[in-house]
DNA sequence: CCGATTTAGTTAGGATGCTAATCAAATAGT
DNA sequence: ACTATTTGATTAGCATCCTAACTAAATCGG
């Protein structure tokens, strides 16, 4: 992540952007600021979701499948696409959701090769009882940090 | 990281708004895309230290040493806490800097227990090629992510 | 059809982060 | 001055991410 807390200094950046025109230091600034503020409301976040035993991406996993009630199961390719996480994580992921009963796999009706990764109750339990608290987290952040 | 792709639907956004009202969904959208942001850049600016044989974490601890001209050397605690990143990392990371002739370590003059970090003449040489692509970088991403 | 390619998922190996525990040196309290 | 606490750094153990290599199933082209 990216949590530092001294960004460069105003000079440094005054400096480059005389070498480069095209550089605005405001620009550069704007964009250190953010990745400090969104690195301190994951680390926040993370704390979040450890008390509930989850990590981010188990959180995350659990909010996909939960997401659209149209589609009630997702494949791991499809997960991993959605989340912009690599599959082996997915498999990982999904795998010890599964072994926490939070999610069932099956196989993918048409395709051999695909698994469909459905939510159960357990896991939809868990997410209702968590979704206040990370919307209510990340509200309160914003309101403190803008 | 978070590199959601699909985030939560207005909708849901909507769902608990409705419940909570002291929630803003703005605010949680907002946040829910600078995390985005912040994902996609820092991506890409890892992909640029990489090139270079560097990491985010090396790359940091190289520009936090040459930003104070008035200070020429930092301590492995005053650079896990400017960095914010826990003191196990910066040790192994300072070493393998050390490794590469890029710091050097010192024993502080004061304390027996510190050590003094010292940026080197390669490692000053490896940061200023560096520095350009990554101001330019971040400059050319804000510019066409606002 | 049938070999070649693509796609879904997993396994293996490596990088990087964390906390907890440890050791040594400095500091504080009596 | 001496014990107790704090502080600086390291080690050990664990979690989590990645890419590359692999297996198996599906699809594509002749």
């Amino acid at each position: 992540m990216f949590f530092l807390k001294e960004l460069p200094t105003a000079e440094m950046l005054d400096r480059y952007a005389a070498q480069y025109q095209e550089m605005h230091p405001t620009h550069v600034a704007d964009a250190l600021t953010m990745m400090r503020q969104a690195s301190l409301l994951l680390r926040e976040l993370e704390g979040l979701f450890s008390k509930a035993g989850l990590s981010q991406t188990r959180f995350l996993v659990l909010m996909m499948l939960d997401r659209e009630p149209d589609r009630p199961n997702l494949r791991i390719s499809e997960l991993s696409d959605r989340l912009d996480i690599s599959k082996p994580v997915i498999t990982t992921t999904v795998k010890s959701l599964s072994d926490d009963g939070y999610v069932s796999l099956q196989p993918n009706e048409f395709d051999g090769r695909a698994k469909d990764v459905l939510l159960e109750p357990p896991g939809k339990a868990v997410l209702k009882s968590l979704l206040p608290k990370y919307f209510m987290t990340i509200n309160d952040f914003m309101s403190h940090h803008t």
